[in-house]
RNA sequence: GCGGUAGUGGUGAAGUGGUUAACACACUGGUUUGUGGAUCCAGCAUGCGAGGGUUCGAUCCCCUUCUACCGCCCCA
């Protein structure tokens, strides 16, 4: 009878050493490059009341219909591990008063983390997954809108990712959306029985939700269909305008999708995408989206405050990153490996192998007592730069068998000396290379 | 939540209702009683996701379940 095995939850992964060293690169990343454009980092719970998530997203959406992760806690409240960024940071907001007058405005804030949505696996979405986000409160400017989406292009091309597409829409304020809503229905309605059953659905419930289905008798009415850009209160238009004039000044190319609605529903005015249109992501072609939303920190209890944000996957961006072959390489290489020959030579090697790093660099030993062979063959496979052996005839003579790996030469040093020599070797090694 | 495909060792995989589950890589040991990317030799799955059932007998047939992958919905 085979021991009981143990699987990780589905949509989960364990990420291994190799994979976090990537991970570990792109966030140093977006770490260093978000604070050239002045946001700190924010970190808050994993998991918040479920209302606030409810609230925030809107009682229509996926997110919170169907693909919440929650759960009643032993004091019977009714939690819920985040399906996003933004709410719980719109909480924080409100909770810390970062409001007040004493904090630079706009308040700009960016964060990393796990986020959970109760969902089918499949490319590209998972129930655990990973999102780098910011966000800014406290500025209508449409120079804020282009100075998120300049940030996330910036930061992917930092990356080294090529054929992304920037797709923005504006969705207007309440006023804008409630006319072309009922625009949109009153075209809609004719061709109500040619209309695929979920876009019937939707026509019910969010209708704007018709624009992206993807069922093609679906995209034929939608292509005819109003544009909401022409329904845009004179406000919104008008920043509708300076957000396209300052992106063209920026040399920042993109595309307008009037059709373009994105899942939450705290949308207003600016929504961006950005896209790639390689293969393998087929069924998930965007790796960042975002938009400006006012309201939500209204919602929390704060003052009325417009807000911007986006956030980016990391999963769909790593996997991109490795589409496209620009992964960060590994590296695993070591300074030293320090070979020990029979158990008289155990006690030294710990020394040395300690003394070098006390010193700072990279060693490591056998610990199996495995043949010299063996050893060199591990020294070789971690990439290890020097040998160090140590034996009986060694010990002896108090001396140590130093080899440099890629020229294949050794010679034997003192065991006293090897501090003070260590350094000069190594240098002399690198300008070797 | 719905639909499709799949699940064999550390990895990639072949395979059949019936005594020893190919092959390759990796790994370990040996050839060299203490020296690395080569050669050669040897070892390496009492088990074929899990649990039931059919059968004289199942990894291979049936059911259930779990997981992965792909698609819908939706989204990062």
């Amino acid at each position: 009878m085979a021991k009981k095995t143990f699987q990780r939850p589905k949509g989960t992964a364990d990420i291994l050493p190799d994979q976090v060293y990537q991970w570990q690169k792109i966030e140093a990343v977006a770490r260093t490059l978000f604070d050239r454009y002045g946001f700190g980092e924010i970190r808050t719970p994993i998991f918040e009341n479920f209302e606030v998530f409810a609230r925030s997203a809107g009682d229509t959406s996926d997110v919170v219909t169907k693909e919440m992760y929650d759960f009643d806690d032993k004091g019977d409240r009714h939690m819920a591990l985040r399906p996003e960024g933004t709410a719980g940071v719109v909480r924080a907001y409100c909770e810390n008063k970062l409001y007040g007058p004493e904090h630079e405005k706009p308040y700009k804030v960016f964060y990393m983390g796990p986020m959970f949505r109760y969902e089918r696996p499949q490319a590209g979405r998972f129930r655990q997954f990973h999102q780098i986000g910011a966000e800014a409160f406290g500025s209508n400017s449409p120079a804020l809108d282009v100075e998120m989406i300049a940030m996330v292009v910036d930061y992917l091309k930092n990356l080294g990712l090529k054929n992304l597409t920037v797709a923005i829409n504006s969705l207007g304020d309440a006023q804008s959306r409630a006319q072309y809503r009922q625009a949109l229905i009153d075209y809609l309605k004719p061709h109500f029985d040619e209309l695929s059953s979920d876009s019937q659905i939707r026509l019910e419930k969010n209708p704007l939700r018709v624009l992206d289905s993807k069922a093609p008798q679906d995209q034929a009415i939608v292509a005819q269909a109003p544009s909401i850009l022409d329904f845009l209160s004179s406000s919104s238009a008008e920043h509708w305008q300076a957000v396209q004039i300052l992106l063209d000044q920026l040399n920042v190319s993109y595309e307008i999708d009037s059709s373009m609605v994105r899942g939450l529903d705290y949308y207003n005015d600016t929504i961006f995408e950005i896209m790639t249109n390689d293969e393998s992501l087929s069924g998930a072609a965007t790796i960042a989206g975002g938009g400006r939303y006012s309201g939500l920190v209204e919602e929390f209890g704060g003052p009325a405050t417009p807000g911007v944000g986006f956030a980016i996957g990391v999963e769909r961006l790593l996997s991109l990153l490795a589409a496209q072959g620009q992964l960060p390489a590994c590296q695993t290489d070591v300074d030293f490996y320090i070979v020990n020959i029979g158990d008289e030579a155990q006690v030294a090697s710990l020394a040395v192998t300690q003394q070098l790093r006390y010193l700072g660099y990279k060693a490591q030993r056998d610990y199996l007592d495995r043949s010299a062979k063996a050893q060199f063959k591990s020294a070789n496979r971690i990439g290890a730069r020097f040998v160090i052996t140590i034996g009986a005839s060694e010990l002896e003579k108090g001396v140590v068998a130093l080899k440099n790996m890629a020229s294949g030469q050794q010679h034997e040093i003192s065991l006293n000396e090897l501090a003070e020599a260590v350094p000069t070797i190594m240098q002399a090694a690198s300008q070797g290379e």
